[in-house]
DNA sequence: CAGTGAGCGAGCTTCCGCTTGACTT
């Protein structure tokens, strides 16, 4: 019989102490927080001491109940949300719930059977000060997210929004841009020469870098011709041969930001997809007709820790497969500023299940996913690689110029992964012929080439979440709704992957940081940060901390609200002519959304919906219309731009490819084991009911 | 499971953090 109930946070980490507990007590899951201030009204009494309103979150109240029956059959709560401060907060809301049962909290870091047994041999309070450092954080975000929101309603547009994190991520995305605008591009040429060593047929480069001990610049082809034909007649010799040894140390295990650089980086996948794939290896599959378990420890972490257990057998693997000698040191990464260190780095959860052997149980994008994952960490074990790094200087007249080259000792880690294809900063792999000091080279050729300098690029996904990430600001559960916000606000666009400002983008983020740029600035959340550590350790009052921000704040609101004008935007033109008069219809934004309207307004009255077209034509008989991408009541659908004349809908997005049983479209589903797969769109359709059949059998 | 569907708006929009919803050929 179970003597206690443990409540954490995730259901899939439920499952996996309720293994290593057997019987002895009953695990629970919160899913995430319970209580939160209501999403309707400001729910912060500024005049009272900030005193929240706290409401059960929509959607929860079940789960709730549930934990309410269950905390009834015990005697013993343990309380084992992450331990970080939104953990703490968690259990706290979890106490009050529960009442005044024997509750206590326990802290696990990582999820194994010895983490837990001490955490069982430790159950203590929960710890206020540190909840009340989760509560001042959430009410400052509240505020400024409540506050200037509104002011964007009333001066520019409705439905915009402002936050600690989301305007300072639009902030960078449109101070790059600045940037690129005033990136003037310079011209810059290099010369290249090639020669061959005496007998040898092995020739090699070297790179003009110095005349007269300094460091050469040329600026045009002029220069650059008059350079070549100068060194033409000059004698090569070489001057010096240098020799030095170069460790490279494998990549810690992934985070959550840096696992959605690598997999944007290596497999091209958007940090939405990277997260929603990585959910499923947590949460776990069916292999080979065992009871599902995770294959990845939790994927939103911003600790590079590592489990001993994991190191221990990650070392085995690499001993058996690579050999003693690719068994790296024990090193410590350190996270960075700010991190919260709740859980392990992301890594495979059993090791000896290798890529390969689990390909066949993985759609592919949960196969690349894991495979990086599984390398990363293995990688992380590893020895680092050694390199040998010669510089030849060879001098010509007053220029110096230099050959290096990189030869691969000892490969370490880099046999099992490509650190490189992610930064690329590394010289390419050459092995010069023997050479010594004061030989004379011969000349093969000089290559002069045009450059130009390069503006720095614009944000990716995972770039400008890496520059947060490494200012502090969000956190790994937020990332990927914060880049999905800040384009759904029509902020920035994504256009070949990179973040482009729209004029909203510029707009809004000039009027927030004219205004408020004691919060929209890119340390505030850094100085919040030592705040909320200081209100951790008992130092100063949260409502004290909140005071002193409020102060200065309300009082540029309140200028700023008085002060700025309205903005009137120009609506956006639209490809589409009015069917009236022929002018160009305008998007506009309504109640329900975008809708096109005549630019001839008040003249032309017409009116029309706005349509998010998905590519395809109205796959009806005699219908002229597009399939078009509908929000319902309850989620997406497709339907027919034409309805109701036609009444084409489909719950599941069409694609172009006509079933071949039938002749009707094919839209794409999803199995229960995550992998699309396109079905014919009539269920009584002979593919669909031999599908059936066959399922039926097996 | 099938079925979701609308107009120039008098009541709406919004924050940052935790977490997963899910009916299957």
């Amino acid at each position: 019989m179970h003597k206690g109930l443990i409540i954490v946070e995730s259901p899939a980490k439920a499952r996996t102490i309720q293994k290593m507990v057997k019987a002895q007590y009953e695990v629970k899951a919160s899913m995430g927080h319970i209580r939160d201030l209501p999403k309707s009204k400001l729910g912060v009494d500024i005049e009272n001491n900030f005193s929240p309103t706290y409401i059960i979150i929509r959607g929860k109240a079940s789960i709730i109940k549930d934990l309410k029956t269950s905390a009834q059959k015990y005697k013993e709560i343990l309380l084992a949300p992450d331990p970080d401060r939104e953990g703490e907060a968690i259990a706290w809301h979890l106490a009050y719930i529960l009442g005044d049962k024997k509750i206590s909290r326990i802290e696990l870091h990582e999820i194994t059977p010895q983490a837990l047994k001490q955490a069982l041999l430790n159950p203590h309070e929960i710890n206020l000060d540190r909840v009340w450092a989760q509560q001042a954080r959430r009410i400052l975000d509240r505020l400024v997210g409540y506050k200037l929101s509104p002011l964007l309603w009333e001066k520019i547009r409705r439905g915009l929004s402002a936050g600690r994190v989301q305007s300072v991520a639009v902030y960078l995305i449109c101070q790059r841009e600045k940037e690129i605008q005033a990136f003037k591009q310079e011209e810059y040429w290099t010369i290249t020469a090639k020669f061959a060593p005496k007998n040898i047929n092995a020739p090699f480069q070297a790179a003009l870098i110095k005349k007269e001990e300094e460091k050469i610049k040329i600026n045009n082809q002029e220069e650059a011709e008059k350079i070549t034909q100068e060194l033409e007649n000059l004698e090569f010799k070489i001057k010096e041969i240098n020799l030095k040894e170069q460790k490279n140390n494998p990549p810690p295990p992934f985070i959550t930001s840096t696992l959605q650089q690598g997999a944007s980086l290596k497999l091209g996948f958007k940090v939405a997809k990277t997260m929603v794939i990585a959910q499923q290896l947590y949460e776990g599959l069916e292999i080979g007709g065992k009871d599902s378990f995770g294959l990845i420890t939790y994927m939103r972490t911003d600790s590079m820790r590592v489990s001993q257990e994991a190191k221990n057998e990650g070392r085995k693997y690499i001993k058996e497969k690579f050999g003693e000698n690719f068994i790296g040191e024990d090193r410590k990464f350190k996270a960075r500023l700010g991190a919260q260190e709740a859980h392990e780095a992301i890594r495979p959860t059993q090791i000896y299940y290798t890529p390969g052997e689990l390909k066949e149980y993985l759609n592919n994008d949960q196969y690349r996913l894991y495979k990086l994952i599984w390398e990363r960490f293995i990688a992380s074990l590893m020895s680092p690689s050694i390199s040998e790094i010669k510089n030849i200087d060879i001098k010509a007249g007053n220029y110096l110029l230099r050959a290096q080259g990189l030869k691969v000792k000892f490969p370490g880690y880099t046999i099992l992964y490509d650190k490189n294809s992610e930064e690329n900063n590394n010289l390419p792999e050459n092995v010069f012929p023997d050479l010594e000091v004061n030989q004379i080279l011969k000349l093969i050729s000089l290559e002069p080439k045009q450059n130009f300098t390069q503006p720095p690029p614009r944000y990716t996904e995972a770039s400008l979440i890496k520059a947060l990430e490494e200012k502090g600001i969000g956190r790994p559960s937020t990332y990927a709704p914060t880049v999905g916000t800040i384009q759904k606000r029509e902020y920035v666009i994504l256009e070949d992957k990179r973040f482009h400002p729209t004029k909203l983008g510029f707009l809004v983020t000039e009027m927030l940081t004219k205004n408020f740029s004691e919060v929209i600035n890119i340390d505030f959340t850094a100085s919040l940060e030592e705040k909320l550590d200081q209100i951790e350790e008992g130092k100063i009052n949260w409502i004290e901390v909140l005071r002193e921000f409020y102060q200065t704040f309300s009082g540029t609101l309140e200028k700023a609200k008085n002060e700025i004008e309205k903005i009137k935007l120009e609506p956006e033109v639209s490809s589409e002519n009015c069917s009236l008069c022929g002018k160009p219809m305008l998007i506009k934004r309504g109640k329900f959304g975008k809708f096109l309207a005549c630019s001839g307004y008040p003249e032309c009255k017409n009116t029309k919906p706005f349509y998010k077209e998905i590519g395809l034509n109205c796959p009806q008989s005699n219908c002229q219309g597009k399939i078009i991408e509908r929000q319902g009541k309850k989620g997406k659908f497709y339907g027919c731009s034409l309805y109701p004349q036609c009444n084409f809908i489909s719950r599941f997005r069409p694609i172009d490819k006509k079933c071949e049983s039938c002749g009707k479209i094919m839209v794409l589903r999803m199995s229960k084991n995550k992998n699309f797969f396109p079905q014919c769109i009539d269920q009584n359709c002979p593919s669909r009911i031999k599908d059936k059949k066959e399922a039926a059998k097996s």
